[in-house]
DNA sequence: TTGTACGCGTTATCAA
DNA sequence: TTGATAACGCGTACAA
């Protein structure tokens, strides 16, 4: 492999020179730079990046740790951070803790020792353990700046970029009452679990500012994913007054409805409206496609890594939380689809 | 930051023993170990990565390259790739070219640059430039060991894990010819496209083999997105003697013809027949359910990675080629779900 | 079994 | 404007 100093040989300088030249700083002729440049290029050079590292101390590598990147709710906030990060030349390392706490902590040691420059914290579950807690505080202590996405955790006080889960259920149940339900189940998350509280929490509050009781026979728990929507919904169809309307806190767990109530003849939505949450992509390959509550996933990754530049760069204030804010997107499991055109056509007069 | 020194010190030994406490390697006495061990483990030492890469030219990366992680065929390969690289304490690094061979070349100069240990190429385009020829050579020639996964590169004779697409065409087509269908239509990539031609020879070989000539009318191009499949599924169906069964060579296509088929009140299987190939998770999540190819795409991740780790460690032997066997996941677009279940009773009789 | 000292390839400081 | 050289922190050959 060719060094700098087989390229200061080449053109004849010292390699303080080839490093002014490659890096910009400091002065160099016109006719050095020039000399430099040819002995880089017909060298094919490239600086090595241990050693570089060991003096700047960047590894220009962050992390992101989420619960699984097969989850097509995490892709485009993957990809947002991919593309934010590449504007500067960083790479991300994506690690899938699958909600294993051990996993987690192996992971959180290893963006340690091999010293990324940030970590991007995206977690579904809520840990039970400290040690995570602990760990990250010693990132934390050793200068590596975090931003949460998914879970806060206890005690660690860093940015955090959160999606307001109150105003997406607002918007749905919005949605829902003006549609004429009333008798609206939730299939929420896990218990003991921060997301999934949270989102009963919008829901129920969404509710009430509807002067709605929520009846808690229609509140269920599943677990984010699409057998448990089916199971879930299976459970509710078979009640004697069964609901006129589903929101699942999740647009997979929102597929698993859907396919339960054809499987049981259920028309949806003349029969049964269903709602998600993410709005992934999903949600409109699917049929009757998924009236969803849109998370701007992409933009959110990107935020992230400007935050986090912003701490790499040395920025010194308060971590803050930012709130974005979703919006509705209505589609045929609400709205059937004629209805959709006539009032399209409707509003167009 | 801890360095080396202070363990030692703390220990009362010199840097050499921690060293060889850390790596287990040499003679270290029990007793000295011990006192090692405790002075790392009170100061939470992690050896500096810099250094240490800088020593065993080791970066304990690799590289992923691939069109687009937000397309869900290639993102059960990342994982597998993540899951075995991690085996060994690697990470993955993902480069998205979005089909940009601009952006293919900076990556792979990045790729060079920060020295991974090995790279996985997969893409679904056919570069023009030989510029892209030009830096894996270079990378080749710097012993970093390649894989290719989706389209071979002209000229670059590296390992290669691919799927027998003439296995899966022939699954698929007597499938279909089973059902009764002789009119089968086609919708593939983009021409001049490797994976596209591929797919389509082994569709036109398959239909041969079993005594059907292809209707060169019934052969289309798409660009493997959904829309593609709509737009061309539109044209098939507006034709005067319409196909029986579409058959699409990737399941976004599929979606986009079942899409299609749904608009134009075409009923799905019973008036057309449709088809897959990748089986990504849309496809059982999709209504009707699509039939489609299964590519075991998180075993070509890790087998991907095994053979990169055989060459990192320093194998030498031919580039080879593996084939991978695909099998066929029968679902609703060809077979209704009534006719499947007889088919099952029948069986188990 | 342990320690000393060199070298890995940069960047940065200081002197020229 | 340029060059010599001292770090950076580790692994390892060699000496003890």
């Amino acid at each position: 492999m060719v060094t700098i100093q087989d390229v200061a040989r080449a053109a004849g300088v010292s390699t303080a020179t080839v490093s002014r030249v490659m890096n910009h700083s400091g002065y160099v002729s016109e006719k050095t730079r020039k000399k430099v440049r040819e002995a880089l290029k017909s060298l094919n050079y490239s600086p090595n990046p241990f050693a570089k590292g060991l003096i700047t101390r960047k590894s220009e590598l962050i992390g992101y740790v989420l619960t699984n990147i097969e989850n097509p709710a995490y892709v485009p906030t993957a990809r947002g951070i991919q593309d934010a990060a590449w504007v500067r030349h960083y790479q991300v390392l994506i690690y899938n803790t699958d909600g294993n706490e051990a996993r987690e902590i192996e992971f959180l040691s290893h963006l340690r020792r091999i010293r990324v420059d940030g970590i991007i914290h995206d977690s579904v579950e809520t840990p039970e353990s400290h040690l995570i807690r602990t760990h990250l505080s010693d990132l934390l202590n050793d200068g590596v700046p975090i931003v949460m996405l998914g879970t806060p955790i206890e005690g660690v006080r860093v940015d955090r970029v959160s999606i307001n889960n109150a105003k997406g259920f607002h918007l749905i149940v919005e949605h829902l009452v003006q549609l004429g339900h009333r008798r609206i189940a939730f299939i929420g998350g896990p218990e003991k679990n921060f997301i999934a509280e949270d989102r009963l929490k919008a829901f129920v509050q969404s509710m009430e500012s509807f002067g709605i009781e929520v009846d808690s026979e229609l509140v269920r728990h599943a677990d984010f994913r699409e057998s448990g929507g089916y199971a879930e919904a299976a459970h509710l169809l078979a009640m004697d007054r069964p609901p006129t309307a589903i929101a699942a806190a999740n647009d997979l767990m929102a597929i698993g409805v859907l396919r339960c109530a054809r499987d049981h003849g259920v028309r949806v939505p003349e029969e049964l409206a269903v709602t998600g949450f993410d709005d992934i992509r999903d949600a409109t390959l699917v049929f009757p496609s998924l009236t969803s509550v849109v998370v701007p996933s992409y933009d959110i990754g990107k935020r992230s890594v400007a935050i986090l530049f912003e701490r790499i760069d040395g920025v010194d204030r308060l971590p803050e939380e930012i709130f974005i804010e979703p919006v509705l997107a209505i589609r045929e499991s609400t709205v059937p689809r004629t209805a959709r055109r006539a009032k399209r056509e409707a509003a167009s007069r």
